[in-house]
DNA sequence: CCGAGCTTGTGCACAAAGTCACAAGCATGT
DNA sequence: ACATGCTTGTGACTTTGTGCACAAGCTCGG
């Protein structure tokens, strides 16, 4: 698609999404132009981390003068593959499941709830944030009618492999885990996984070592 | 404490709760002894690396058996600094902040929930969980009754940094950052950023780059 | 007491990520 | 047209993380 195509990092994909947030604050800003540097200081990393990370979308930057905003969002919404809203669907309707539904940050960046769904036939029927919770047997039905669709599983542990197959099973190709189990998947599909406990267990680590230790980190 | 007392690496500690977590499970189901093996089956990732990242606690496996599940639990607890509870302050009763005071899997593994603060009157007073939520002038009263506690910010972006000075002029040394939003902290206090949104951005990048695309990794 | 069979702990080689420093190149003013 | 001042893009180097392969060492059976 694009005449470049090196392989990108993954360290460096990972830290795409945050200046496509700069970014867009900056073009709300009315700001036209923008330097590694200040790019380096609203991101928190380093100016030439933020130069190479950059060049491997291409050679957007004009010497002398820096990037230009809007050219520079347009290109990162492409590499990304942003352009277009991506509906999320939410498996597991108790409290995580909920929250997330109710979320609003998912749908002002781009990813709308489309549906949640439970296996608890008393949680089905009940309405979560502007949506009513389906069956489970309606998941393939509702991954169909929405595709692309990114999948979210906020169930408990136990089961969240069993999510994940049926999924996959369903059509979906990238799936967000919040349970604290480990599900695989065939390579073909993209999993993430967030796991809340544990965070706060690495923050009390670097509390408890306080010597030299920096909880922060680029990661993800 | 510990004649040994090697630095452990970023990338390992960044692992030990996923480790935690899974000897917990197997201390449950009654399990005395697991190999490496084993241990990096149900942790998803290699065996070596299992046998690495724990020989930085110690020397705790006995060659040719494995590692007792008790004593590497109680060693592993130790060393995470999650020997005993540790409060959890949430800042932000909006969608998100309400959805992390309710979530129980904070509760469940070693963080209860100590209060809710949030800057809006109208929201004082209104429960969320098992708390009632507090003004942001009683945050530094609610640190100091709790010590030591990690502080959780789920507010709105633009706030979140000054939410963060106030957190850390309360005393807390430990924030969890939800807000899409960079927050700085002095140099001593632990800090970890959570963006949801930002993880549907990277699934969409591997989703739309699906060739040899492999949005897992350790991560986190 | 000794040998067989596992499993740990680690040295080493390699891969990935981060940092530095600087040539290349654009814009502006004279 | 040319010199000046900035900022990019990138090659070389450092640091960090990963994976292999194997010696060290434990247990058990005979």
């Amino acid at each position: 698609m694009d005449g470049h195509a090196r392989r990108i990092p993954d360290a460096t994909v990972a830290r795409l999404p945050e200046y496509l947030r700069i970014l867009i604050e900056l073009a709300e800003q009315r700001i036209g132009t923008v330097s590694s540097e200040r790019l380096a200081e609203l991101a928190g990393v380093n100016a030439a981390k933020v130069r190479k990370d950059l060049s491997y979308l291409g050679t957007y930057g004009t010497r002398g003068v820096g990037y230009d905003v809007d050219y520079l969002l347009f290109q990162m919404r492409q590499a990304l593959g942003v352009t277009r809203d991506c509906p999320v669907v939410v498996v597991g309707a108790g409290n995580l499941g909920r929250a997330l539904a109710n979320y609003a940050g998912f749908s002002d960046r781009g990813f709308p709830l489309a549906a949640v769904v439970d296996a608890d036939e008393a949680k089905v029927g009940t309405n979560v944030g502007d949506v009513t919770v389906r069956p489970m047997s309606d998941l393939a039905e509702l991954v169909r009618a929405n595709q692309p669709v990114i999948g979210v599983i906020a169930t408990p542990g136990p089961v969240a492999q069993l999510v994940a197959d049926q999924l996959v099973a369903a059509g979906v190709t990238a799936i967000l885990n919040f349970a604290p189990a480990l599900v695989s998947v065939p390579p073909n599909i993209s999993l993430r996984k967030v796991d809340l406990a544990l965070e706060l267990q690495i923050l009390s680590f670097y509390q408890s070592h306080r010597e030299s230790g920096s909880a922060s980190r680029g990661w993800t």
